[in-house]
RNA sequence: CGGGGUGUAGCGUAGCCCGGUUAUCGCGCCUGCUUUGGGAGCAGGAGGUCGCAGGUUCGAAUCCUGCCACCCCGACCA
């Protein structure tokens, strides 16, 4: 098998050759916060896209899209969402450049030209859409509205992280309108789900449903529902939220309906979303020494097919069969490609595609010319055998099946060796610093012990599950009653 | 903003303490030949404001001063 690949930099994220095969930060430090994603990185956020926008269309949404800058006045509307969101706000103050005239060549802000109102770049665009919802419901017979948006948003973080935390970052981010509470508290419940199928099923990443405590909470939400993640490195990654913000947005916003019976009242309200984090989840769950591992659903290159041969005549000979073998992958829907560039040796083309993640490897030569055959590698268990090139297409389409089912499987076990029931504090900090993962206990429902668990441990309350069960117990830290568990997890 | 660290070719680096020929090595890149079933070999070649500015000196990547940038830890973070 391939080498161990080498670090550009020890201490820098162990999955650093994986994340930069998909993007990297940008070269310029004024946005080194900023992200490129390369197009191999693209395309598995295209196909991410079109999944989700598939899943969301079959559940009754729309796409829209709506402005990148928010006025000041507006974003400060929802106070408990503005405070949230104003340590971290890009703003615009001006609208001209001018030439400097003490910098011959340079360019200046042209102090002439500041606007009468400062705009905020969107961290989020609940109060820019929902200063718009105003002006479209009236009416019950308005209701639902039911919008999601793809767009980028911008949140000047301190620190960054590539993929997972980025000063800019793509993603869409669903807001929906509703007659009554509990129509909203159903759609935050749906598209949690929608999430949790998703990350589960094309991600091949199983996920935790469940909902934030107060201080976790998203500004200016009543609940917020979420799907928490397990990496490999025993850290916990926040891979989806939906929030019921109840009528705080309609009453900030002033957006009132007549109901059925004649009557004044606020709608309700939900916003949900997921990110190009998602992209950082799946490196972190799935990759491996030899570079990514790509589950085929997401894969943009499910399977490649590299020519071993001597002489261009031997070349012409596979070409005729490979080329065959293409358009009858093609027909069953699966993306193939055949990298016959004399440019590069089979043996470092079998590295590439190992460091990009392609499911399924095909190696055919003279040999396989011979025999009939053609060797097959999985990239998941590293696997090579040799198979009869006649109906192999229809063994590709089954392991294709298999390595995705194998990805989710392994991802669940390993989730679940890291998953650890504790009553002890003692117990609870030594499984956080020695085994890492997912930490099942009991808290008493005070933000200061969550608070306080989060100093002594840097850990935080990642939820409270959907499906926890009821149990009677002690809180971990205060020892005073507690009625449920809760997972704690250091997170990112 | 506090603590620590680092700046030498596209990337990773040696040299710095103790100043002295043409700035070291590896990867990558280009050309040619031989190769091709796991990251090829040989030969040749291109590529450098040694972070920036000033100072000390016959002489500075090396010593001194100032500045800048980046990284790590912390604060911060749905």
């Amino acid at each position: 098998m391939g080498k161990k690949l080498t670090s550009r930099s020890e201490d820098y994220s162990k999955w650093y050759n994986e994340l930069v095969v998909l993007a990297d930060l940008a070269e310029n430090s004024a946005v080194r916060g900023c992200m490129v994603i390369k197009p191999y990185g693209y395309a598995i956020w295209e196909k991410m896209q079109a999944q989700l926008d598939q899943m969301f269309k079959a559940t009754g949404h729309q796409n829209a899209y709506f402005p990148l800058f928010v006025p000041k006045s507006l974003f400060e509307a929802e106070e408990k969402n503005a405070e949230g969101f104003a340590k971290e706000c890009a703003v615009v103050t001006h609208y001209r450049l001018q030439n400097d005239p003490d910098n011959p060549g340079k360019l200046r802000v042209d102090p002439e030209a500041k606007l009468e109102e400062e705009l905020v770049v969107r961290p989020t665009s609940e109060a820019i859409i929902w200063s718009t919802y105003k002006g479209w419901i009236q009416s019950y017979r308005d209701l639902p509205i039911l919008v999601n948006q793809w767009a980028n948003v911008v949140r000047w973080e301190m620190r960054t992280r590539l993929f997972l935390r980025t000063a800019e970052f793509l993603w869409q981010e669903g807001h929906t309108a509703h007659e009554t509470k509990s129509e909203a508290l159903e759609e935050t419940i749906q598209m949690t789900n929608v999430y949790s199928d998703f990350a589960e099923q094309f991600m091949a990443i199983p996920v935790i449903k469940g909902i934030k405590t107060a201080s976790e909470r998203f500004a200016g939400a009543e609940e917020t529902y979420c799907i928490e993640a397990l990496m490999q490195d025993g850290k916990a990654l926040q891979a989806g939220t939906s929030h019921f913000l109840g009528q705080n947005f309609a009453k900030a916003f002033d957006v009132k309906f007549t109901t059925k019976e004649g009557k004044q009242d606020y709608v309700w309200a939900t916003s949900w979303g997921v990110s190009t984090r998602l992209m950082g989840a799946l490196v972190m769950t799935h990759s491996d020494d030899f570079g990514l591992v790509l589950p085929p659903k997401l894969a943009p290159i499910q399977v490649v097919i590299v020519p071993i041969y001597k002489g261009t005549e031997q070349l012409k000979e596979i070409d005729a069969v490979v080329h065959a073998l293409v358009d009858s992958l093609k027909i069953k829907g699966i993306s193939v490609k055949y990298d016959n560039r004399d440019t590069m040796r089979p043996g470092a083309k079998f590295a590439q595609y190992e460091l990009q993640g392609v499911p399924l490897r095909l190696a055919i030569g003279p040999k396989d010319l011979e025999n009939g055959t053609v060797e097959m590698a999985r990239r998941d268990t590293l696997d090579k055998n040799v198979y009869p090139i006649e109906g192999i297409d229809l063994t590709i389409v089954t392991t294709l099946e298999a390595i995705q089912k194998n990805l989710y499987d392994k991802a669940l076990d390993f989730r679940s060796q890291h998953t650890t029931e504790v009553d002890d504090f003692e117990e609870f900090k030594t499984i956080l610093e020695e085994k890492t993962g997912f930490v099942s206990a009991h808290w008493d429902g005070t933000k200061e012990t969550e608070a306080q668990i989060k100093v002594l441990t840097k850990a935080t309350i990642r939820c409270i599950p959907l499906d926890s069960q009821s149990e009677s117990g002690v809180c971990v830290l205060s020892g005073k009653p507690s009625a449920r568990r809760v997972l704690f997890a250091k997170a990112y």
